[in-house]
DNA sequence: TTAGTCATGGGATTTTTTCCTGAACTTAAA
DNA sequence: TTTAAGTTCAGGAAAAAATCCCATGACTAA
């Protein structure tokens, strides 16, 4: 590689960025690095230096990092954006894809997969952590979109559904909404199945994942504590 | 400082790991850097080495942390660990300290209190973020714990709370934790009768609500609007 | 009509959970 | 040192919950 590869760097734990600057200063292609705490910040970064790669972290306040890759792919479609993460889920790589990012690798790489995959989405390529990608293509596959699964729910399974993510017992949910407990019951493990999930916490999670939960907000518990 | 620090990095993300070493390298003061991946190779490693600090990561939904914590302590009461987390929330630093570690700071943090962090411990000393040390005292003051039902489940309940509600099974968090399934479902039963819930699903939100689990962030489900 | 899905639940079986018990161990206090 | 209290671990019996298979009626779309 001749010339060296600008990066921006977008990650709101200030250590881990300047971990990241450290280490990629250390392979000897990498030019200017620019850092970024939350998405606001980046876009204007970007718009300012135009780098030929950025390097984004999916967790962050503010604008998260999913809209914070919209916000640059808005911008810029020919951005370049890696996502580097701690998920290894595929719901994250899906969406960070659709979103506009043109590579996603997770933290637990090693170090050099990192660098192959900065080279390749600076000059333009993409570049999918291979695990993931296989993953990802068996999923895309088998046609049953990640996140849609909660859309294949019946009517009445995502009322259970509903009220067993809110914490309801089965019997809860029976009363509720005048059925059998059996009928709850039934309906709850076609859900896990549906959902590919084993536990009611997983449900739970899911749930609040995709924002079905009004969620209690964040500062309901700093208000118990007054 | 005269003679230069010796470090055991625990992590298991490697790039991450990559980018400390190539951070601490840089201050000149820190010698070996030796590094683990998980809790079993972190004790060899020290009782190799003796490392004069032990840098460690939380790594929430594997939970290795806590019981890394408390083994390396139980093998050298005098061990030096620094916890450098992405969480900020009070329970973890209650449980890190309690479990034995001298220090705690987030990765939020400039990379300068890091080494502050790093000399600190690594002669002895504790240090807790200043923004961390400030709350906990004014919780612990404040008589009524930190989320008080929480704080008051013991070392093990914590652990099995803590994998139940990132979704794990029973029988999976037993396999976890190298216990009897009997035993998880007596913790289970416990934990609880402790938080006053009745299903996992619970579980998972009173961990979503005290900030234990990192769901995806706040935003991701904007993604779906469009 | 026919085929399909959905909602509903019963029955038998399996799995999970509860509840009670006790042993081993640690720690702190008397 | 002895005692007491708390924690961790786990087994057995019993209760509860979940699963699996099946059948019914209702509705819908081709």
């Amino acid at each position: 590689m001749t010339t060296k590869i600008d990066v921006l760097l977008v990650d709101d734990h200030a250590v881990v960025r300047a971990g990241y600057k450290a280490y990629l200063s250390l392979s000897g292609h990498v030019g200017m690095i620019y850092e970024a705490e939350r998405g606001e910040s980046a876009c204007q970064l970007y718009s300012q230096h135009q780098p030929n790669i950025v390097i984004m972290d999916l967790s962050m306040p503010g604008l998260g990092g999913f809209e914070s890759i919209r916000r640059l792919i808005s911008r810029d479609p020919h951005c370049n954006i890696l996502v580097s993460s701690i998920h290894n889920e595929l719901v994250y790589v899906s969406r960070a894809i659709k979103a506009g990012a043109k590579g996603y690798i997770t933290k637990n790489n090693s170090p050099e997969i990192l660098l192959t995959a900065v080279y390749q989405v600076a000059s333009g390529n993409t570049f999918v952590e291979p695990s993931l990608a296989q993953q990802l293509a068996v999923n895309v596959l088998s046609e049953r979109g990640i996140a849609n699964q909660i859309e294949e729910l019946s009517p009445r399974e995502f009322d259970v559904f509903c009220l067993l993510a809110n914490g309801m017992t089965t019997r809860g949910a029976a009363e509720k909404l005048c059925l059998s407990y059996k009928t709850v019951c039934n309906h709850t493990t076609v859900i896990k199945e549906k959902l590919g999930i084993k536990t009611l916490a997983e449900l739970a999670l899911v749930a609040t994942r995709e924002g079905i939960l009004e969620t209690l907000d964040r500062n309901s518990f700093a208000m118990l504590e007054k």
